[in-house]
Parts: structure tokens; C-alpha cells; sequence
DNA sequence: CCCTTTATTCACCAGACAGTGATTTGTTTT
DNA sequence: AAAACAAATCACTGTCTGGTGAATAAAGGG
């Protein structure tokens, strides 16, 4: 019988770290980084508590790894959107509705964000490796505006930065606010239907804004 | 000399209340939920501890009196809005200006309102004030769009709510977040210049979405 | 002026929490 | 197989933190 290459490990520095991080993301999403325990962490990993302070520094080491995870998986989702490769109006509508649905998938990146803006962005300012990570989006999202506007469909002076804050904006505070929201209006917001609804909301939005008269 | 009706008092329950309920807000607002200290708390307010305990309950009960008190503060300005009184689109662009410049005004709502979303509105759910401070606003917004819509400038089916978030979100999001925006995007976001155009954006949003072609 | 009520102070606690030095145990190298 | 290294465990600490029981002092009423 042959022995496996790699053999399973009872010690493994990377299956730790990675233990680690998923559950410090999970802590701080739910908790923030106020109300994250660092026994907890440990705890949620099946860790002993040392090891987090073995491989990251301390908490607010932490959770910039965390946040340099959750701005590298984005990124990583944004590469796939290909919109240069169609028509401007196919674009805008297809950047909604992926921005609606990163943000819908992946609930723990709004929690953090919120965190960190808290923090006044105090760990992200420090990360190198966050503004290597810069994403070509803003450019690319200008581009298919200057097309658009080119092509007589989209109306001339849009700031690409402001429209991108635009669309995240309205995805972000529906979600992220959700609970407030639906506590003070009573209505139910997370629904199959109200979710449809609210995309199709945010992209009339949008197209409204962004298309000719 | 005539004496004073009300009496210099060394002690005062109500200005006791208001200090603690202030130094509250702007603790909560500083560091959340989580973060915010009831000794820092009695410091700011030059209170002794005992008395947050005995004015308000616990932590959370005196975070949920500053809820209460913020939106007291913003159902109050809303008042002042008086939508019906003029034509539909200045009513709209009211509204968002309002908005826009509410939360500029108010840096803790947002903050704490992340705070409690981060919490899943558990002290809003409980607070029967709230439910009863219900905000007339969406009805009122209701009434503006139809109004809009019968004279031929707004496009029908507009639902008032969806409204009222997407305003909501195009300012929030831009303040809440502006740390972590403007980290990554390299821009200032908060100077007087890029704040007018932040709100000339928001109003063009709203107005192209609403207005019929 | 005394008595009751209410606002304020004081001293204290039990548990929680981030962080660490020393040690053990498994893995790799020689 | 022994030495060298890396991964994981153990035991512990100083401080902070929300919260409380009891004492004290000022206001107000009769």
C-alpha cells in the first residue's frame, strides 16, 4: 500500500492559520472587534489560544488579516466580471447586480466593514497588502461609461467613483440595516420576493440615473 | 435680594440624566457598542458610576435611552420637512438634502445605528417607544410621488419605501463609510468640495430615477 | 426642626480578558 | 537515531469591567 505524498498530519501550521482566520472571521462578523473574544476565536477553531498569538501578533493583527481575506476574495470575484467584454448597458446592469450579490453571499464583509470604519480605518491604512491589492474597477467602471456616453446611451459627466459608491450604497445599507429597517417599518425585508424586489429597485435606480433621456 | 425660584441645586436629577444620556451617545458613538465603558461613561459625564445604575438600568438598557433619544431628535426634524406644502420635485430634493445633511450633522445616528444592526436591532425590538414614535414620512413620501405621478413629472410605481432606503443609502453609506473609502480609493471624501458634490450626485440619482422621461 | 425621600458617594467583587514564559511533543534534517 | 526545528500545550497573571450593597448627604414636606 502506498504512503500518501503527504501524509495526514497531526500538526499543520497552514491548516491552523486557516482555521484560524475562518473562525476570527466568523467572531468579528458577529461581534465586531469590540465584542470578539480572543478565547473564542480559539474555541471556534479547535485551537489552543497561544497559537493565535504564534501565528498573528495580537487581535488587531488579527483582524487586518481578516480584512486583507475578505478585500482579496472580493477582488478576486470582481476578475471575473468581464465587463469590457459586453455592451454598456449589459455592464452597468450586470456590476448591480454583483455588487447586490457579493454583499447578499457574504453578509460578514459588511460587518467588518462597518467595524473598521468605526476604527476610523485604522488597520487598513497600515496594510501594504491592501493597496497592492488596487482594484482596476473604478478605471474599468469609466471606461464603460465613456462607451456608453459615446454610443448616445448614457448621459455625459458621470464620476465613475461616485456611481460605484452609488450602487454599493444602495445594496449595503438595505442589507446591513436590514434589522433596524424591518424593527421600525415592519415589513419584512429578507424575503425571496422582497430581495427581488430590491434588486430590481437598485438597478432601476441606477439605469434611471445613468441612461439618456 | 430675591431669592431664585429655582434654586442653584448641587443636586439634580434631570441634569444628572441629560449628562449621562449625552456622555452616553458619544461614547456608544466613539467606540460602539461593545467598545463604549460605563466607567469612561460616568467620567465624561463628571457622574459618579452608581448613578448610570441607578438613572438607567444596565448597559444596554442606557444604550437603548440613547436610541430612543436619537431618533426623537431626527422624528422632530422630520417635522419640520412639511413635503405637502410644496411642488413634488422640491419636495423630493428636500428630502434628500434633509438627508444628506441630517446625518452630516449627526455622525453618532450612524455609528449607532451600525451598532444596533450589529446587535440585530435587539434593544430597538424591545422598545414599545419607538413603535410608537412610528415616522409618518413614508406615507408622506407616498402621497408626494402620487401627487408627482398624476401631474405627469414622476414615473408610476414607485414604492415610497424602497425610496426612502435607496436616499438613505446613497448618504449613509458615503459617511458611514468615507474611512475605509477613502483608504482605499486614495480621494478625499470629506472636504467641502467633494461633500457638495457627493449631495449634487445624490439628487441627480434620485431625480433621474424619479422623474418621467 | 425633624423626618422622609431621593440623589450621590464609597468601597468592593467575581469573572472576564488579552497576553506571555516555559515546556512538551511531533516532524524534518543530518 | 540523535540533533535541530517547528508546532502545540500548559499554567498563569495583571488589569479591566460591569455590576452591587451599604453608607451618606442634600431637598422637601409637615
Amino acid at each position: 500500500m502506498p504512503q500518501n505524498v503527504v501524509p495526514l498530519r497531526t500538526r499543520d501550521a497552514d491548516r491552523t492559520q486557516q482555521a484560524i482566520l475562518r473562525a476570527a472571521m466568523a467572531e468579528f462578523a458577529e461581534l465586531g472587534l469590540g465584542g470578539a473574544r480572543i478565547d473564542a476565536i480559539a474555541e471556534r477553531a479547535g485551537v489552543n489560544k497561544r497559537l493565535i498569538y504564534y501565528y498573528f501578533a495580537g487581535k488587531d493583527e488579527l483582524f487586518l488579516a481578516v480584512l486583507e481575506q475578505t478585500y482579496a476574495d472580493i477582488r478576486e470575484a470582481e476578475r471575473e466580471l468581464h465587463l469590457l467584454e459586453v455592451q454598456p448597458v449589459q455592464a452597468l446592469r450586470r456590476l448591480v447586480a454583483f455588487t447586490w450579490e457579493h454583499y447578499l453571499a457574504h453578509p460578514e464583509f459588511l460587518t467588518l466593514l462597518n467595524s473598521e470604519n468605526l476604527h476610523r480605518a485604522r488597520h487598513l491604512k497600515q496594510s501594504a497588502r491592501i493597496r497592492e491589492m488596487n482594484s482596476p474597477l473604478i478605471q474599468t467602471l469609466g471606461e464603460v461609461l465613456e462607451r456608453g456616453r459615446s454610443e448616445g446611451l448614457f448621459r455625459g459627466g458621470v464620476d465613475p467613483l461616485q456611481l460605484y459608491i452609488s450602487i454599493a450604497g444602495l445594496a449595503y445599507f438595505y442589507l446591513s440595516n436590514n434589522h433596524t429597517l424591518s424593527a421600525i417599518f415592519g415589513r419584512d425585508l429578507m424575503g425571496t420576493k422582497a430581495l427581488n424586489q430590491r434588486l430590481s429597485h437598485i438597478t432601476d435606480v441606477v439605469m434611471g440615473y445613468v441612461l439618456a433621456d
